[in-house]
DNA sequence: CGCGTGACTTGTA
DNA sequence: TTACAAGCCACGC
């Protein structure tokens, strides 16, 4: 077991944008709580909206360890707009993934894709000042 | 402090 | 369209 519990690193949140009383993995946690249901948000974007636009592999690693809490775990997906999970590793939670987002109305294409026109989900017009 | 690794992304061929 | 390389940041050794 990998102790990813613990990432308290805390850094500067960019005002209007996230309280800054959250830790990294909060950040993260809190975006996602964003994605309402039936929609899919990258990894990327998750990061870049928590203020971190470079660390978008920490967004899964803060996810694994959240799993099972009252995060929206299956509404992040890969930039490709695929789960990056591979089948069996983690418990093989890609398949509950799956599962979750197609009870939620997403459906998957011939590739196991999704298409992030379609559900792709955009917190607010990127503020125009 | 350096090196390898990872539920990633983007650019280039 | 797929495949490969570079960039990125935090963690563990």
């Amino acid at each position: 077991m990998r102790s990813v519990e613990k990432a308290p690193s805390r850094r500067a949140l960019p005002k209007g944008v996230l309280p800054p009383d959250l830790t990294e993995y909060e950040s993260y946690y809190a975006v996602i709580r964003w994605i309402p249901r039936g929609r899919v948000m990258t990894y990327g974007d998750v990061a870049r909206w928590a203020g971190r636009p470079n660390s978008a592999r920490r967004v899964g690693y803060a996810l694994f360890a959240v799993k099972g809490s009252s995060v929206p775990w299956w509404r992040v997906l890969n930039a490709r707009g695929e789960i990056s999970v591979r089948p069996g590793a983690f418990g093989d939670c890609e398949t509950e993934q799956r599962l979750r987002l197609q009870s939620e109305g997403v459906e998957f294409g011939p590739d196991d894709r999704v298409d992030l026109d379609r559900y792709l989900y955009r917190p607010r017009p990127r503020r125009a000042g």
